[in-house]
DNA sequence: ACAGTAGATGTAATCGATTACAAGAATTCG
DNA sequence: CGAATTCTTGTAATCGATTACATCTACTGT
């Protein structure tokens, strides 16, 4: 009856006062002995500590939030589709901010207002010190616009076109994509295809650029019954539609540049299905290097995008340009070298 | 000069007072006009949304939680690694609680104690109003046993032994595994081996348990040779050892269970380098129905978990016991049902 | 030995909301 | 019509830390 210890939310959190009372200090040399060590005495210090120790105190987070105008926290805000592709970006993202005791909140706007939105308002309520949105996505929403000078903003993935305030981490998709159709032109097609990623995005533009400009530099027409677009999103279902394309056409590509790792698993799994062959019948490039490319059969030939290193980079420079109060970094754009992977799914002709 | 408006972080947000002056009332009549819309007159209501689209205002999010003891967030503890496996959950998690307005706070504990010890204090400063371990790796760390008291706390995937102060939402692992194995068995297989998953892990040993009661319903005796433990992680490289010992064996398994998709492609990869044909050569069963498992040739036969459902009803259950303050709902147990995905990997003998 | 300075600590204001309590206005009812 | 009740609003305390400012003590150098 008298047990309160068991269950009992009631059991009030022990605050500052209760240090203080018991190291018998005031609360400002608590939090001094705390914040700023060399500020008092050792034997205070000690005390606190101790007093500390038996009470089990955790300072609270809001009212520290509320008096020192920082929440240690950052948003992070992911598309919601095609997740696996950004789970090592999460995962390093993780890692650093939580490293220098920063907290992760994950949004996922799935590209609807309505979320955007409401992570709009979460930033607008100070609940966090600074964002990273992942991908070029980034919120179209009204509420957005007043949001980047609350706090800094990181973009990886994707710039958005007329943002220098914001940082960006990204890699040159065209280059990239320019690279890889390159490649498969050196390994002799001519006749190749590309799968494009959604309609809407940046990457999507960029990586279909570099296929024109690989194309062109080889002298290659465009073959605009080769350019399968609006597949989607990039997932295994575009690679499904695509591989309708390639069966409905008489004269096939030899290659195709898939716009992303994933389009290019489901368009051979559906190829298989119907009985051609990678690469003995046809050669198929990714973009990404999933972890899934290395894995399939045939192990995939794609351009690596430097995830997590992407992830570490744009947490690190968030973190200083939100520790700069006033005189801050400026925002920088960093952009990432990819790499041609080289493995089975291209082959010489 | 005067124009602070662009880069000024100094424009100090607009707070309560500012719209309780514009709407001519007291900060008292706006907090209510926001949280009890019925305890004011339509007049006043209006005039003081009417202050607030004016001004801007987003209520301060420490501010309130400093007072109202709720923060309107949760932390979602994961492992760290075999990270696609928990994107459903992640994805089911962040929906339902984003739509209740609450923030998720994610932390990869990474099995290290160090993490761990720093999510405990998270919980302990009263960051987060409940708490979603995903996975049975329920911190062991001393800081964690006063926690469970502070606020709810609900597990995904595996309950821990001796506690009935949370909610778990699982499946029946063992009764799953002894289902696929009994499946093999149906198909006519006597030599089956299992490939575990991480030593430590209440799943690894359930699905282990299921395997043996599958053959001991067979009248089959257990050979430790076909029982490849130690694997490592739920992960491809645990299927690739496993692979090496496969070939090492004279006497070589006609099917193989995997304890995780992934361990089941990386198996079947590795055999399909060392020329052994799936399931030609050799049946495999995987465990979880991974997005990937649909799409691998040759697609998988697996045991689906009912990974997004076991999100939401895991989010709902802990939104509900965050809600109720003191009389709260009592913590459940909820087992969901899996489901034998038969494809292409396991074949009749 | 004494003014001046540096160092340690305490007092109290403050951050921006919510909410208990009080007071005044409007409504109901006998 | 007056008392009782309900509705609306305002005043001010409060949540738990941080921190500017004040105070007091203990040195330092001449």
């Amino acid at each position: 009856m008298t047990t309160t210890e068991d269950h009992a939310p009631s059991a009030r959190a022990v605050t500052i006062q209760d240090v203080a009372r018991l190291a018998g200090v005031s609360t400002a040399t608590v939090s001094r002995a705390l914040a700023l060590p060399d500020r008092v005495t050792e034997a205070t210090r000690e005390a606190v500590l101790s007093a500390i120790r038996e009470t089990g105190y955790t300072p609270n987070a809001a009212a520290r939030s509320l008096r020192a105008k920082s929440t240690r926290m950052v948003l992070v805000l992911l598309p919601g589709i095609g997740n696996s592709f950004f789970t090592p970006v999460l995962n390093a993202l993780e890692e650093v901010f939580s490293d220098q005791g920063y907290g992760v909140l994950v949004g996922y706007t799935r590209q609807s207002r309505r979320r955007e939105t409401h992570y709009a308002r979460v930033i607008r309520a100070g609940q966090v010190d600074g964002v990273l949105v992942v991908t070029g996505n980034v919120p179209r929403d009204e509420e957005f616009v007043a949001v980047p000078d609350q706090v800094p903003i990181s973009l990886i993935f994707a710039g958005i076109p007329g943002g220098a305030r914001f940082s960006v981490f990204d890699v040159d998709n065209r280059a990239a994509a320019a690279t890889m159709v390159g490649h498969m032109i050196a390994a002799g097609h001519r006749r190749i295809a590309h799968i494009t990623g959604p309609d809407n995005s940046i990457e999507t533009n960029e990586r279909f650029a570099g296929y024109c400009d690989a194309l062109a530099a080889a002298g290659i027409a465009l073959d605009e019954s080769l350019v399968w677009r609006g597949a989607g999103n990039f997932d295994f279902a575009s690679g499904d539609r695509a591989a309708a394309r390639y069966f409905a056409l008489e004269d096939r590509p030899t290659a195709v540049f898939a716009a992303a790792d994933e389009i290019a698993l489901g368009f051979i799994r559906s190829l298989k299905t119907g009985g051609v062959s990678v690469p003995r019948d046809v050669s198929v490039g990714g973009f990404d290097d999933t972890e899934y490319a290395i894995h399939y059969d045939p192990a995939l030939t794609t351009m690596r995008q430097p995830r997590t290193e992407m992830g570490r980079l744009a947490a690190e420079d968030l973190l200083r340009r939100m520790s700069e109060k006033g005189a801050s970094t400026p925002p920088t754009h960093v952009r990432l070298p990819c790499e041609l992977v080289i493995r089975e799914s291209i082959r010489q002709i």
